[in-house]
RNA sequence: GGGUGUAUAGCUCAGGUGGCUAGAGCGCAGACCUGAUAAGUCUGAGGUCCUUGGUUCGAGUCCAAGUACACCCA
């Protein structure tokens, strides 16, 4: 039966929780897929989630708009896949089993079976495995509760299958890794696939490199020790080079030192030892940026902020070097010299040109390491890829020691010479390259030293203590010159914060030089939204990327399916499918067949190399995790068992995803990949790309930051949010600026941080936001700007919708209940219903035609505004307000059977409308309004479509005209200050157009009582205006009519009658400055004349007579009386249909017949059935004081 | 260092092709309405439309330079 009655105060988040149980039991989801089977199709292509972490919130953000689209299509009658993807392999699972396991590094990871590298690594493949099915179970579980549907695994049976046989897909699934390695075929087919050799940023502690793309995201401004050394020049007794570098431990690998050959140099004499410098370092000051002659006095007066250096933050103002506050300043090298230099400070013994320097040889500071004595280069591999490449000459580091040119050296930073170490340095790399210079690479995977560098072998590179090893060689060789502290930005792993070094490795690469291709598919992709111009940003992704770099040397990911020849490593081969690899694996199958393509198993397989007749062994590194996301328009859709099938799947019709960063992830991966794997079909045909979720006050969440807000917190829980400061700041304080408002309680604590100082923290507890809330939240918002979310974005959300509608929904209910409405009674024609009733089922009908516009072009924020627009201003504000006397009526006769029947359909069409958006209001809406007959489930039912015969335009904007108007005399009333609950007589209005004369002749009652007044006299719009009018110049369109003129104009029509104006410009002409003008010209602003109160807008004018005659006096505190019994009876918590008895007593003689006048109008309002004459002694009865004006007045009522 | 974009009320944002006496929502203040409302209505306070120059009768809007921020790239 519908209209049950509804809980006050409602619990959303309980309610969400048994509709899930109601779809679960009734199987909708299955009973819609049914219903959609062998319909036209809608793709969508899912991308995958990172299956590492319960979620948070900002997930809902994508898998909202995900659900909502989809789940508008199927009401469309469209065949989904509904495929839930989990991202599964990658350095950020295991990352995290590291930190579950306590591992330091991948020598922790290789020996967490003693001694068994291959048992280790299967041991810690099987826990990221684990990791990512455990919290895609979790991720699973929680999408579930956010009412996203999907083809879920629920039960444990599901889980038990292997990743291939689930119903989501996971990208570590066999099918999955096997399809990238059909791509690799291909592009290894077209002879894309090479191996590099270049110097990395790497992190010691992950054991991997970084792409220039991680890189960016580290940058960290900290403080390292920089050292001055001198190369002393073997033709050039007691002469030097004075060198300067930030990094002291690739001085172990110095091979050359570069000079700018276009720069002035220095000789220079100090106490008994002569240098070489770049002149202009000399004297520069240091803690100015280097790269302008930026020497204007503009910031005169800006020593006071310069002063100001607490900020730790400080600034990278005009012209300054950022530092950290604590460091000295740097001092210039002129200081040094003059420090070290003491009475007789130094002498600049002439000039020569850098070029004149070139070919200069010198003794390094660590030519006696092993390192520095082996030819091509060290260690031995490197040599021997060296020697292959013939990148170096056959001799030692140590012998080629020389000055070479370099034109990128600068003066303004270090001394102009420049340390040149190819092993540890992206330019000295391919400077070393270009000089036939053999490389020196120091560090193994985790930043140690290697063998073969004496001392410093076994030591990490990043730490403190090993830059004093250096040091104190350098002193005992006599060739230190000056130690500083210094400041700079440098980089460091994103991912787990450790200062990054740069190191020569060898990678695997997909050479990119058929972008143009994948730019042609781009062109052919819609990207939206619009404003943020995806296609372009694409493309200049395209066009300025370097090769793909895809490995990784790690353990858990792709096994890039590569076998490099044994002896002869500049020959390989890509493997691209699990038969091939069968075929040509000369060992190894047995152990790896049953497994999945993963290491270790993968690793043992061996192959014959066809052309040498030698074994090839797996490169051990894994692949970059872009490829296993790339690759699922094709691994998911059946590309390899039925071609058929992908057919009608691929292109995806949709996809979405977070923008910042998937235009170089992502989605450039779907596109490359696809474009490669079919020659040039898009993987999909629209792309909806959103921005971020911060805060609710903009910044950025962070867990240690205490703003962030995990998903099934804000669904169910509830949450914390914390702010801390210095114990001195109060806690009200606190709560007032950091802390949203409005939280359940507030609890503090001290603690201490990573620094030791102490500090206050304070956490503010608050209620669950429920889903639907975050649902609507979410897809009102425009995606192309960061959203803000928090307790008081959220709390507005649900007051200006979910609870308004919800009241529009508990009024109906309430009042059916009463009435015994019957839904399925035979309609009243829309003809013979009231004027509000056909105005809101045609204005229905406009908002069902933007529901299916904005969301067949992906743009549910302009359906939600509209939607919020019309349930506000229109449903509630208006038809209801304005309908409730109807509803009131004691028996059911034709109108308020119209009005329920229209407040029916609104609200029936109204919660289809909004069903794929807020799935659980939509549906406990339904459920207590359906008939047997109606489908079983809002989600089972059609898309409402436009009733053309319900639409009436006239109507429309006859309705707004009488808003328009209703708005101007509330303004009037509000002016002349007399409440609405005051009675008047009469308003004046003179009509701007003709759907106000045609609203006031049609439906004035809605005026009188909207307002309160007796009468509405429309004035002739022929007639003298009502308010004195003020002639304007409508600048839009007479300024190009009247060019130059304009202001004399103005002046004209100033001087001129309202009267001659209104005549000439009805006749059709205004002449002003001798210019023709007409109507459009010219403005007219008004003004109430003396003793009346009016208004003007859209060319109409009201004016409102504000005499109050006695009746009226007694009518309105009638009305009083009316409303004071109502507060009691409410606060009385009587039930709306209680009958009472009444007793009323006051001194006024005003208010005494005034009751008496309106008796059984009191009577009626209050649902009084007796009045009383004595105040009744009863319990049941409440009584009040109350004041109208200022005469007291005592009220007592109690159901009877 | 290069590219792109943004800069409007305390906050979040609107403001095609120049006509603006610059708007909305939230927040704030006052009044009002209310037996669906956890709401609503009306009014008010609050703006150097980032800065400086230019084009124009007229610039938030167009142009140039600068500043700050964001994103992308190196």
């Amino acid at each position: 039966m519908p209209f049950e009655a509804i809980d006050k105060p409602f619990d959303f988040p309980k309610n969400e929780r048994n509709i899930l149980k109601f779809w679960d039991e009734s199987r909708i989801f299955d009973l819609l897929r049914e219903k959609t089977k062998g319909k036209p199709r809608w793709s969508f292509l899912d991308g995958p989630i990172t299956a590492n972490n319960p979620m948070g919130v900002h997930h809902a953000w994508g898998r909202t708009y995900k659900d909502a689209y989809s789940r508008f299509f199927a009401m469309n009658g469209r065949e989904l896949r509904w495929q839930n993807g989990f991202d599964c392999q990658g350095l950020w699972v295991e990352v995290e089993v590291e930190k579950e396991l306590k591992l330091q590094s991948k020598k922790d990871i290789e020996n967490l079976v003693p001694g068994n590298v291959t048992a280790s690594i299967e041991q810690f493949v099987q826990k990221c495995k684990d990791r990512v099915n455990h919290f895609a179970r979790i991720q699973t579980d929680q999408s579930i509760r956010l009412g996203q549907w999907m083809d879920w695994d629920r039960t444990d049976a599901d889980w038990a299958k292997s990743p291939d046989e689930r119903k989501s897909y996971f990208t570590m699934s066999s099918e999955n890794n096997y399809t990238i390695w059909s791509f690799l075929k291909k592009c290894f087919s077209r002879n894309l696939i090479y191996r590099g050799y270049d110097v990395m940023p790497w992190c010691g502690r992950c054991g991997v490199g970084l792409s220039e793309m991680e890189l960016g995201e580290g940058y960290q401004l900290i403080e390292h020790r920089s050292v001055f050394v001198r190369f002393p020049l073997i033709d050039r007794p007691g002469e030097s080079l004075l060198v300067w570098t930030t990094t002291p431990w690739t001085l172990s690998s110095n091979v050359a030192a570069a000079v700018n050959p276009k720069l002035t140099y220095v000789k220079i004499q100090c106490k008994e030892a002569i240098y070489y410098l770049a002149k202009g370092a000399l004297k520069f000051d240091r803690m100015k940026m280097g790269d302008k002659g930026d020497d204007d006095s503009a910031d005169m007066g800006d020593t006071k902020s310069e002063g100001d250096s607490q900020n730790a933050e400080n600034k990278n103002k005009k012209g300054k070097v950022a530092w950290l506050p604590g460091v000295p300043h740097l001092k210039s090298i002129e200081q040094m010299f003059k420090e070290k230099g003491g009475k007789e400070g130094y002498r600049v013994l002439g000039e020569l040109s850098g070029a004149d320097m070139l070919g200069w040889r010198y003794q390094g500071p660590f030519d006696d390491l092993p390192a520095q004595q082996h030819p091509f280069g060290f260690p031995e591999e490197v040599a021997k890829i060296v020697q292959q490449a013939n990148w170096s000459e056959n001799k030692p580091a140590q012998a080629v020691h020389q000055v070479i040119a370099w034109d990128a050296v600068g003066e303004t930073e270090g001394t102009g010479i420049v340390h040149i170490a190819p092993g540890c340095g992206r330019e000295d790399f391919i400077l070393g390259k270009e000089n036939r210079l053999p490389p020196i690479a120091p560090l193994d995977d985790n930043g140690n030293f290697v063998a073969g560098f004496g001392f410093l072998s076994g030591q990490n590179a990043s730490k403190p203590g090993t830059a004093d090893l250096v040091f104190d060689h350098l002193k005992k060789n006599d060739t230190l010159f000056a130690l500083e502290r210094y400041v700079h930005k440098y980089p460091h792993c994103w991912r787990c914060k450790t200062e990054l070094l740069f190191r020569l490795v060898d990678e695997w690469y997909i050479r990119m030089d058929w972008r143009n291709e994948i730019v042609q598919v781009v062109d052919s992709v819609q990207f939206l939204p619009e404003s943020l111009n995806g296609r372009a940003r694409e493309k200049d992704w395209l066009n300025n990327m370097g090769d793909w770099m895809i490995s990784k040397k790690r353990y858990w990911g792709l096994a890039l399916p590569i076998w490099v020849d044994e002896k002869d490593p500049t020959q390989f081969e890509v493997i691209g499918s699990y038969e091939e690899l069968k075929e040509r694996a000369i060992a190894g199958w047995e152990e790896f067949d049953g497994n999945t393509p993963h290491r270790p198993w993968i690793d043992q397989i061996v192959l014959r190399n066809p052309k040498t007749g030698n074994r090839m062994l797996r490169i051990p590194d894994v692949g970059n995790p872009w490829l296993d996301a790339g690759i699922v328009a094709f691994s998911t859709m059946n590309y390899n068992r039925d071609r058929e099938e992908w057919n009608k799947w691929y292109p995806a019709e949709f996809i979405t995803e977070s923008f910042p960063g998937q235009f170089r992830n992502w989605f450039y991966a779907l596109l490359a990949m696809s474009t490669m794997m079919t020659s040039g079909k898009p993987p999909f045909r629209t792309l909806l790309g959103f921005a971020t979720v911060r805060d609710q006050f903009g910044n950025p969440m962070h867990k240690s930051a205490g703003n962030s807000i995990e998903f099934i917190a804000a669904a169910d829980d509830g949450y914390e949010l914390f702010a801390e400061a210095d114990p001195k700041i109060s806690t009200q304080e606190l709560q007032n600026k950091q802390l949203p408002k409005n939280a359940l309680s507030y609890r503090e604590e001290l603690i201490t941080d990573k620094e030791g100082n102490s500090k206050k923290r304070v956490y503010a507890k608050y209620q669950p936001i429920s889903t639907d809330v975050v649902r609507w939240f979410y897809c009102r918002h425009n995606p192309a700007n960061n959203i803000n979310f928090g307790p008081e974005p959220t709390d507005e959300v649900r007051s200006k919708f979910i609870l308004k509608i919800w009241n529009i929904y508990s009024f109906l209910c309430e009042y059916a209940r009463i009435d015994r409405f019957d839904p399925a009674h035979p309609l009243i024609p829309i003809h013979e219903r009231a004027i509000l009733d056909q105005w809101i089922l045609s204005d229905l009908q406009q908002l069902i035609a933007d529901a299916n516009k904005a969301f067949s072009r992906y743009q549910v924020m302009d359906f939600c505004l509209q939607a919020e627009a019309f349930i506000d201003e229109k449903l509630s504000n208006w038809y209801l307000r304005r309908s409730r006397r109807r509803f009131w009526k004691n028996e059911l006769g034709q109108d308020k059977l119209a009005a329920f029947q229209t407040l029916y359909e609104v609200m029936n069409t109204l919660t289809k409308l909004i069903a794929p958006i807020v799935p659980f209001l939509a549906e406990t809406i339904y459920q207590n309004l359906r008939l047997p007959r109606d489908p079983l489930s809002v989600h089972l039912c059609d898309y409402p479509l436009i009733e053309s015969s319900y639409i009436n335009p006239a109507l429309s904007n006859q309705m707004n005209a009488l808003l328009d108007t209703i708005s101007l005399v509330s303004s009037a009333r509000n002016q002349a200050k007399i409440k609405v609950r005051q009675p008047l007589q009469e308003v004046l209005v003179q009509p701007g157009n003709d759907s106000v004369i045609q609203a006031l002749e049609r439906f004035p009652d809605l005026l009188l009582d909207e307002l309160n007044i007796k009468k509405v006299t429309l004035h002739r719009t022929d007639a003298a205006s009502l308010l004195e009018a003020k002639p304007k110049l409508q600048l839009k369109y007479a300024a190009p009519k009247l060019g130059p003129h304009i202001k004399s104009a103005q002046q004209e029509l100033l001087q001129l009658a309202w009267e001659k104006v209104k005549a000439d410009l009805e006749k059709g002409t205004l002449t002003l400055c001798g210019i023709a003008l007409d109507s459009n010209d010219i403005a007219i602003e008004f003004q109430s004349p003396p003793g009346w109160i009016g208004m003007a807008g859209k060319g109409t004018q009201v004016l409102l007579k504000i005499e109050i005659s006695p009746e009226l006096e007694a009518e309105g505190l009638a009305r009083e009386v009316i409303r004071l019994i109502q507060d009691l009876r409410k606060s009385a918590d009587l039930q709306t249909q209680d009958r009472i008895g009444l007793f009323v007593e006051t001194h006024s003689m005003k208010i005494k017949q005034a009751i008496d006048i309106h008796r059984e109008h009191i009577a009626n309002e209050t649902l009084t059935s007796q009045w009383f004459t004595d105040l009744p002694s009863s319990k049941q009865f409440v009584q009040k004081e109350a004041k109208i004006d200022q005469d007291p007045l005592l009220i007592a009522i109690g159901v009877i």
